[in-house]
DNA sequence: GGATCCTTCTTCTTCTTC
């Protein structure tokens, strides 16, 4: 029973159209034998093959449902870090209500724009070794579905790839990531000192710049470039990617490299929460002297296709707050 | 000078049947 139940396992999540095989198959055959004489059922001992079919469509359905699936790992696997369910901690109020913003700071508005844009270096070694990162709470705090996700993403792409060829492919996306980013920086950097110029980019990045070109142009009085961030009183840090305004309203801007298409705000996971953490400490680091209520996410696509910009206005900004809190709420318990 | 850090990404039950 477990072999069997491997095997479909395997089949409906490493390789679907092989595991379909032997029951397209079996299927086929009897409809192959003769499509225009007699019906092709006639010959068949339906009622046989009716539970047979039950048989084994049931079987398929309940080994590609996540709870199954969750058990089979579990089995295989062990079982997965225990934390609390999304729908829990939708549901949950941060213990510590921390505002948003330091409303005793002067509005952005009143702020002279810098001329050039601001890039405060990370220094760990001033004290700052035990400050938790956004991107270690984010990814110490992930929920039991996104790891089992994450998980069985993984191992799909380890039995096409290889150990080895996965590792390349993994090294080869962040290459592309920083690329992007480094390719921007450049970007931010001389249309701030030399609007006139246009920087060369590497083949690699060429498709994202395109990618981005029309996000580009709404993009202008840039504060901020790859700038460490550290909430004073939350105590956690950050770098964010870039600060300006987008349309006219101030943005702290998440750049992001895809492979898919993510049209919608929900395609880009915690990608939210990491932008209104970040801003969160931004609107709490004495090191500025504004306020930033926006934030904003950029998908370039690497073939040149019109990218997606997910605006998030304070309203959503307040709710991914709220969500950040509750992760770093967690992160803390944890250790 | 080596080690570590912050990033850079990756996920979302699924099929039909003309």
């Amino acid at each position: 029973m477990f072999i069997l139940n491997r095997v479909l396992f395997v089949g409906g999540i490493i390789a679907p159209q092989t595991a379909s095989l032997p029951v397209m198959h079996f299927f086929a055959c009897p409809c192959l034998i003769s499509p225009k004489r007699n019906s092709p059922y006639s010959s068949v001992d339906s009622e046989r093959y009716s539970s047979l079919v039950k048989a084994v469509m049931s079987s398929r359905v309940s080994s590609q449902t996540p709870e199954t699936l969750q058990a089979e790992d579990e089995h295989i696997y062990g079982p997965v870090v225990k934390a609390q369910m999304p729908t829990h901690t939708e549901r949950r109020v941060p213990k510590t209500t921390h505002p948003f913003f330091d409303y005793e700071r002067t509005p952005e508005i009143e702020e002279p724009e810098p001329e050039t844009p601001v890039r405060i270096p990370l220094n760990r070694g001033q004290g700052r070794s035990s400050v938790p990162s956004v991107t270690r709470v984010l990814q110490q705090t992930l929920s039991p579905e996104q790891i089992f996700y994450l998980e069985r993403w993984k191992r799909r792409m380890i039995s096409e790839l290889g150990e080895e060829g996965f590792k390349e492919y993994s090294r080869n996306i962040f290459r592309q990531g920083k690329h992007f980013h480094s390719a921007l920086e450049d970007y931010m950097t001389s249309a701030a000192t030399a609007p006139s110029e246009t920087p060369e980019y590497p083949p690699e990045v060429q498709g994202y710049m395109e990618s981005i070109s029309h996000i580009l142009e709404d993009v202008g009085a840039v504060r901020a470039i790859e700038s460490t961030v550290q909430h004073e009183t939350l105590n956690y840090l950050g770098i964010v990617d870039c600060v300006a305004r987008y349309r006219g309203v101030l943005c702290v801007i998440d750049w992001k490299t895809s492979e898919k298409p993510k049209p919608f705000l929900s395609n880009t996971y915690d990608n939210p929460v990491q932008v209104a953490a970040y801003a969160g400490a931004l609107n709490n680091d004495k090191n500025y002297k504004y306020q930033v209520e926006n934030g904003l996410i950029v998908v370039a696509y690497k073939d040149g296709s019109p990218a997606h910009a997910h605006q998030l206005n304070s309203e959503l900004m307040s709710e991914y707050w709220r969500a950040w809190l509750l992760r770093l709420e967690d992160f803390t318990e944890q250790k």
